[in-house]
DNA sequence: CGGTCATGTCGAAAATGTTTCGATGAGCTG
DNA sequence: CAGCTCATCGAAACATTTTCGACATGACCG
């Protein structure tokens, strides 16, 4: 058949078919008054002639929506980051489309539902890439971009943190200048590269001022209250118990300081705790948390930020951009007890 | 004016504008070939007639939205309604939007803005509505939930909540069941329906117990940590100081916990304290608090699901639900001192 | 058996919105 | 002033959806 000049449309099909144009107009729609004899006629016709929706109609103002997705239960880390990256959004009238990840069955055809229903970017927070995924995003032209992953897959992703070198290496100072040598550090896991990078930070501060780090000092687990609390135990139950503690996060500090309470130590007397995050509940603890802020909401606006760039087919300056972290220092912390 | 019978459609508009049907249309699809002057004289018009796109296509194939809108910042208490909301939304293959409400403009334009970019409802939390938004909302055919709105406008409109009066009631049982006699009760907005309920809560078992309500013990505030410090620092300093407080809500309650401690008192020896919510942070202070459990999960669940009957035409059982409340006892409740 | 009624299909015509294309007139140029 | 360009606008053609009535069919009833 002679591919016609013209686009297919209702009348090209209807007239083929034998029917009416509301007939062609009715299965396109599955309205019920089409016999099921005549709707499969019709369809095969419409597959035959080719027919597209005519017009993409109005292209409506705000459709467009960004994916903001999590890896597990949503916390006061997450919070703040929704927070940001919804400002942002805000300002750029884009939706933020917020979910949590689950099992993740085959991510091609996921990466494609997500570009249908209308989103231009996938933002990942602290999860843990299989090395395929960019690739099947990459294929469905959906632009990703990280926020402090786990894992750096080999390609070359967008990310965007935190100095969580300088972090840690502030915290531990801090700790140090007000006297405190025995320093525990009781972070996340061991395999998560912001972890990581406060730890070496912690270790590289003790290492200047020639502290040692005591065996059994560094503990990993996860960024959890009970974490916090089952380690926190463990290493105030040392024979050569620390003066002060650094945390990977502040949910873990509130756990360490459980742990010391139920041993009746006082912080900051006893015990100097430092969180590292700065969310709400470091305000919310008694005594308010010393804690490194990371500026977690303008991370989720600058993820925003760097993920409609993509969507829009620039380039971005650079590949993982780092925002500055800041020492805030509240009541947890005080100059070490006369008797260590 | 008096709402005609029919919608509005282009030829309404253009001749009320004294234009073409033609020039309408080039106005809504932003076409150039139209005069400023005229350009702006239709869209007063358009909205004047509340225009709303007619027909929505065929739908797109993607996963439809639905937009969650908080108040004010995020906060534990926003968290676990997002949470649920997503879990719920996942399941019904529906994207969840957050966003935060900002000086409202014209809430007719956002509503439609809102429809155009394929929202299927609108759930609002912790709002306050005026009057007419109500209506711009069921002009643009947008579903309306509330959950614990602080206000009911006449008009009927869906809405969840909790059992608060029942809430209000256990929590001051529990501490009337542990000998507290002096009970004070630390709120949030007075105009708030959910406060309201918590604090008659609180009467009704005040007087069933024939305990008196003294002077100064009924505070109110915003549902926020420094409120519960600040009315928890007014209590305390009473001539006839409470030995236990009852707060509006678990933020409120760390406050107050806090303002206990600046005086010395310790908790739950010298001062019981139940909290509100059951969020995060209940369980991250020292020592955990009792507090009455509000199945926030599932609120958040529970009106999305409601609001997508409403969008597929659905009738609603009842115009309001609410789910039940619980009385979760943990450390921060003791009884009473010996010597009142 | 004939009449009546409900139901399922379908299309003509009306409604709605978009696009094309020619008409109009203002402003500018020579 | 003739001639040209260009912005603006609407009539008409188009594409699609919706409404409503027509028709056939079969069930049910007297």
């Amino acid at each position: 058949m002679p591919s016609s000049p013209r686009r297919a449309t209702l009348a090209t099909v209807a007239a083929s078919a034998g029917v009416s144009v509301a007939t062609v107009s009715k299965v396109l729609n599955g309205r019920s008054d089409v016999s099921p004899a005549t709707r499969s006629l019709v369809q095969s016709l419409l597959q035959q002639h080719d027919y597209v929706a005519p017009a993409p109609r109005r292209e409506p103002p705000g459709l467009a929506t960004v994916e903001l997705q999590f890896d597990a239960d949503l916390n006061a880390y997450s919070t703040e980051i929704i927070q940001g990256a919804v400002a942002a959004g805000a300002e750029a009238g884009i939706g933020i489309v917020v979910s949590i990840r689950s099992g993740t069955a085959r991510t091609t055809a996921w990466a494609r539902q997500l570009v249908a229903a209308g989103r231009r970017a996938l933002i990942a927070v602290t999860g843990e890439l299989t090395s395929g995924q960019p690739a099947a995003l990459a294929r469905a032209r959906l632009p990703l971009v990280l926020i402090d992953p786990l894992n750096l897959p080999r390609t070359r992703v967008t990310s965007i943190g935190s100095t969580n070198f300088a972090g840690g290496l502030s915290a531990t100072q801090h700790l140090l200048s007000l006297g405190h040598r025995r320093i525990a550090y009781i972070g996340g896991p061991p395999a998560a590269a912001c972890n990581q990078a406060r730890l070496h930070g912690y270790r590289a501060a003790m290492e200047a001022e020639g502290a040692p780090v005591l065996p059994g000092y560094v503990r990993s687990g996860h960024f959890r209250y009970h974490d916090g609390m089952a380690s926190g135990a463990a290493v105030l139950d040392l024979p050569h118990a620390p003066t002060a503690i650094f945390a990977g996060c502040d949910e873990v500090a509130v756990g360490v300081m459980e742990a010391a309470r139920a041993r009746g130590l006082r912080i900051p007397e006893d015990l100097s705790i430092v969180g590292f995050d700065d969310t709400q509940i470091a305000q919310l603890t008694s005594p308010p948390l010393t804690t490194v802020r990371q500026p977690l909401r303008e991370m989720g606006g600058v993820a925003l930020r760097t993920a409609l760039r993509l969507a829009a087919g620039e380039k971005v300056d650079s590949h993982h951009v780092e925002l500055a972290t800041e020492l805030v220092v509240r009541g947890s912390t005080a100059p070490v007890p006369d008797r260590g």
